[in-house]
DNA sequence: TAGTAGGTTATCATATATGACAACAATGAA
DNA sequence: TTCATTGTTGTCATATATGATAACCTACTA
């Protein structure tokens, strides 16, 4: 699978996980310590995140890391 | 927990599982296309890897990538 | 001994992730 | 309309991941 679509499924993982618990990209970016336009860009798949990033995410949307690249 | 723990856990890991394979760090470098001494930071938690690096990794491995990050 | 394999570590250049900021568009409410 | 909210996008500086190279160490083997 090419990068590209790597940071794709992240993305829409994360946005479908965001939606479920009703909050908005400014809230969950707050709370991971960074600013909306960032977590945008995660989303949209627009960058190739470190896990540590992931993993700031995840606990923010308190989930386990391996729930946001649930992919082969 | 710190962002070097994670990385470590995430090391720990892939040198379980690379080992378990029976493979030298060489190998499982040369099959992402890299060298063993990039294994060796990322093995050692001395990195930060991103997403697709560990995807790369991963499909080496013959493995998900979540059973590269199985931490909380 | 010398040679090989496996692994570690330092260093370098380059690419890019991170984080902040601002401008912008779309939506909905007052 | 105006205003706030939400999300997108571009740009910037800084930090760091990536990938390559080389030196080094240990253990093993001829």
């Amino acid at each position: 699978m090419k990068k590209e679509q790597i940071q794709i499924n992240v993305g829409n993982r994360i946005r479908q996980l965001r939606e479920s618990k009703g909050i908005s990209q400014q809230v969950l970016a707050a709370m991971c310590n960074f600013e909306k336009g960032n977590m945008s860009r995660i989303e949209a798949g627009r960058t190739n995140p470190t896990i540590y990033t992931l993993y700031k995410i995840s606990q923010a949307l308190e989930v386990k890391i391996s729930e946001l690249i649930d992919i082969d």
